[in-house]
DNA sequence: TCCGATTGACCACGCTTGTAGTCATGCGTT
DNA sequence: AACGCATGACTACAAGCGTGGTCAATCGGA
């Protein structure tokens, strides 16, 4: 299943607050996002097809649940891109991140107990 | 500067041995890809267009030269998409890459050391 | 009861991507 | 000199994506 950069944005907002209407994503992205409430419903419309979303009726309208796990999807996510981009090696990627300044001293001491509890 | 993944591979023949001609890339990809000498010529004239590779005359032909360092441009897929899948956050997709087996023994260790380095 | 606002269904449109075909030119071999 | 093969230039085309418009039904309020 493919998500694209758009339609995740939609994913996270459900996988946060799963059941909300049209509307309410729309709302809720409505800072971030200056996407009008037809974007935002082709959106939605696509995950449904692609199976990312599944709805349930609530009279007139429809309210959006997650059909993927936002835990599974983004582990997926995360080997298909470093297989894509670091040949299936993580350690390349942290590497990079750390030159660019994408890593913060927390996220080093985080990453060091993440460690410690998979060499166990 | 987007390169797309079929790009990727194009500009990983070009990163491991610059200065190929186009039936030169075309043979290093024939393993793993079955593309045709057109395809892989509209690719390599694609990131030409994007300045993402340069090329120089030789007679009758063109060699091709990344114009983006291997690491830079890395670095900064590698950021753009911690940013997109994890909000910018690392640690989050390193614990993923550990759940779906995506890191060997090799990876902790080497992982490790990276993060002992960091934190000098 | 009638009207405007909300909502979903369907349609549009230009850009990118993956994959490749056609054509003309020019080089090496006969 | 002539021909075929390699090479680049140009063209194609369907699927996916980002963005949004139109339309009809319907619900809630005046």
């Amino acid at each position: 299943m493919k998500i694209s950069a758009a339609e995740l944005d939609v994913m996270s907002v459900l996988w946060k607050t799963p059941g909300l209407a049209a509307s309410d994503v729309h709302a809720a992205l409505g800072d971030e996002k200056h996407w009008t409430s037809r974007t935002v419903k082709t959106l939605l419309a696509r995950l449904v097809e692609k199976g990312a979303l599944r709805t349930e009726e609530d009279g007139r309208r429809y309210l959006y649940f997650p059909a993927v796990e936002e835990d599974t999807y983004k582990a997926k996510a995360a080997r298909q891109f470093v297989d894509r981009v670091f040949s299936g090696r993580a350690a390349p990627l942290v590497a990079h991140l750390a030159d660019s300044r994408g890593l913060t001293p927390e996220d080093i001491e985080e990453l060091e107990r993440l460690l410690g509890e998979l060499k166990k």
